[in-house]
DNA sequence: TCCGTATTGAACT
DNA sequence: AGTTCAATACGGA
C-alpha cells in the first residue's frame, strides 16, 4: 500500500522547492528544476491542493521552510522537521552520517564509507547518495570525491557548486 | 543473476 | 599531468 503524501511548495529566492510529507515527517524534497517551474507556471499555481493539511504537517512545513532558507542563506538551521526516510539500512546509515557533517565542512565518499564500517563500499555509497530523498537538509552536497573534486549531484552540478559556495567553500 | 553507479587509486600514456 | 581501467559493495530489474 502506498502512503499518501502531502505535497507543499516552498518558495525561495532560488526557486520553488517541493516538500513531500507523510504522516511521519518529511519524506522527500524536490529541487526547483526547469520542469518543475514550467509545470507550476502552466498550472497557474504550484500544487494548490484542497486536501486538508493537518496542524502537525503545517508545523513541519514551517520548520522545513525555515531550515531550507537558512541553508540557502549560508547558516546552519537550528530546527529540523522529523525525517521520514525510507530505504535500506545501508542507505539510512549513509544518510545519517551525512547529516552529521556540519555546515562548511566536507567529507569524501571514502570517509563516509570508512565511518559506517565498509571502507570499500564507496561506489555503493554513491548509489545511496543518488537516492537521497532529501537533498540540502541531508547535506549530500557536502560529500566530495577524494581529491576534493565535485562528484555529481541529483539536482544538477550547478546546485552543488552553488550550495557549497554559499557555505564559503572554494575550489 | 546481471547491470549500473554521485569512487578510487594505480598503471599507462 | 591527464586518462584509462579494474575492483568493489549494494540496490534494482
Amino acid at each position: 500500500m502506498k502512503t499518501e503524501l502531502f505535497e507543499l511548495p516552498i518558495a525561495t529566492s532560488d526557486g520553488i522547492f517541493c516538500a513531500h510529507y507523510s504522516e511521519k515527517g518529511l519524506a522527500k524534497l524536490h529541487f526547483p528544476n526547469a520542469k518543475n517551474l514550467d509545470a507550476a507556471k502552466k498550472n497557474g499555481k504550484p500544487a494548490a491542493h484542497k486536501i486538508k493539511i493537518s496542524v502537525k504537517i503545517r508545523g513541519w512545513h514551517r520548520m522545513t521552510e525555515t531550515a531550507l532558507k537558512k541553508i540557502l542563506a549560508g547558516s546552519e538551521p537550528k530546527k529540523f522537521p522529523p525525517l521520514d526516510l525510507s530505504g535500506t539500512d545501508f542507505q539510512k546509515s549513509v544518510w545519517r552520517e551525512m547529516q552529521k557533517i556540519s555546515l562548511g565542512k566536507t567529507k569524501s565518499y571514502g570517509e563516509i564509507a570508512l565511518i559506517i564500517g565498509k571502507p570499500k563500499a564507496v561506489r555503493a555509497l554513491g548509489n545511496a547518495c543518488g537516492k537521497n530523498p532529501i537533498p540540502v537538509l541531508v547535506p549530500c552536497h557536502r560529500v566530495l570525491a577524494a581529491n576534493k573534486k565535485l562528484g555529481g549531484f541529483s539536482g544538477g552540478l550547478d546546485w552543488k557548486r552553488k550550495l557549497l559556495a554559499n557555505e564559503g567553500l572554494k575550489f
